[in-house]
DNA sequence: TAATGAACTGACTGGTCAGTCAGTAAAAAT
DNA sequence: ATTTTTACTGACTGACCAGTCAGTTCATTA
């Protein structure tokens, strides 16, 4: 026993141990987003999300039961988190005509679809989210349709003002999210499509929003003097 | 040693043995794009593909050196086999106006968007191709900038006889692979988006090819009699 | 009819990794 | 000062699975 009890001697370093217990199942979160982002589920191994969080690979099982609840709750807390980063300036804009209005709304989304967070939760949600239905469901609610009411409610506000042709809301918004989600994953992979290398992101940005609002214009102008399309 | 052959006396059913050994490959592709479908390159187990393809674990290792080449052969072969499915009558519309001949090229590329092999490729784009550089830049020539070249010189041709506003045609196509890819995806998806539910794949498809059309319609319709637009 | 070799088999091996647990360390309670 | 509690550690175990190879089967050749 005594012999057994001589190898725990000494530990490596200055661990300040219990610096505070509360902070842990963050940092091991934030660890994991790391690993998960860039191996997917079954890639991650549960020792480098310990060492990256500079803990043992015990301390996640006193805080997570096992690799699957982490990789839920990791997902979870990115959607959450990726949520509020995208907080965007609709009520300040109401006063707006709903081109503008459009215009800001669709800028504010795009940061958030740009964003590294938005494009790992991407990819997971392609390639390992099918297993989790739940999950899949509150992305589905949270993420898609939430952005996809915003939208909806400014063309709808677009369509009552004359700005835009009749559609249905509900349908122009998932246009736009089509259009916004899948640029957003091009730029990030770039190097493949030689036409976004010579881009920026915000002209991407503006030639997709340019794009859209021609596709809602109304269709007849009688009025021939001034174009409505806003482009500098 | 006669110990040891006793244990392999008698294989379990009418196995008709070497039936055509040039058939193997395209066998266990066949199971390996099923197993790699559901799985994903991680998840998948060799064990499962041999049993899929009624083929030993060793046999495999006959005609692939590894996992990992198995799987990119898979990729490979699929993209090209999916590349086939989506040849497209342009020629035998070149006589139309671009409208319509846009409408028969997207209808075409549509379909082939929609086959169960094209959105496994997708997933797998997704998920595993990041490890693969080569696969991703053959994907992304192949397939992408294929059906790109094809929707813009189409655009090109409608700008040209008017029937088009002024744009960037390559930014163009780009738009339609957007809105059709990723409407195709949420319709292999649909139990999570409400709206699609309601919805025939073909119903989308018009939905998205008319929305497309009015964005591309030219700016000023100065003859206000008629309107161009044609939803019924 | 026997010998040869191509096609195939599936038990086995070795490495990897999720999950466990006996033990350590420091703070809090007694 | 001693006990108890809380927070943490990392060596170990057992399952799993890619890849191997000794052995089998059958068609063809000698």
């Amino acid at each position: 026993m005594t012999e057994t009890t001589a190898r725990h001697g000494s530990h490596p370093s200055d661990h300040k141990r219990r610096r505070d217990p509360e902070a842990r199942p963050q940092q091991i979160l934030e660890a994991a987003f790391r690993e998960f982002a860039e191996h997917g589920l079954a890639g991650a191994r549960l020792d480098d999300i310990a060492k990256r969080a500079c803990v043992a690979k015990g301390t996640i099982y006193l805080y997570f039961p096992n690799k699957e609840a982490l990789f839920r709750e990791m997902v979870r807390t990115t959607l959450i988190a990726a949520l509020e980063t995208a907080e965007v300036r609709r009520s300040e804009t109401d006063h707006e005509t709903a081109v503008v209005q459009l215009r800001a709304v669709a800028s504010g989304w795009w940061s958030y679809l740009r964003t590294e967070r938005f494009q790992v939760v991407q990819r997971l949600v392609m390639a390992d989210l099918p297993q989790f239905p739940d999950l899949m469901q509150f992305y589905a609610e949270e993420v898609v349709a939430r952005g996809r009411r915003l939208i909806a409610g400014i063309v709808s506000r677009g369509i009552a003002l004359g700005e835009f042709r009749v559609v249905d809301p509900e349908s122009a918004a998932r246009m736009l999210s089509a259009l916004a989600m899948t640029h957003s994953q091009w730029c990030s992979r770039r190097q493949f499509f030689p036409a976004l290398m010579q881009r920026t992101d915000d002209e991407v940005r503006d030639e997709l929003i340019d794009f859209y609002l021609h596709a809602l214009r109304p269709g007849l102008l009688v009025d021939a003097s001034v174009s409505p399309s806003s482009t500098s």
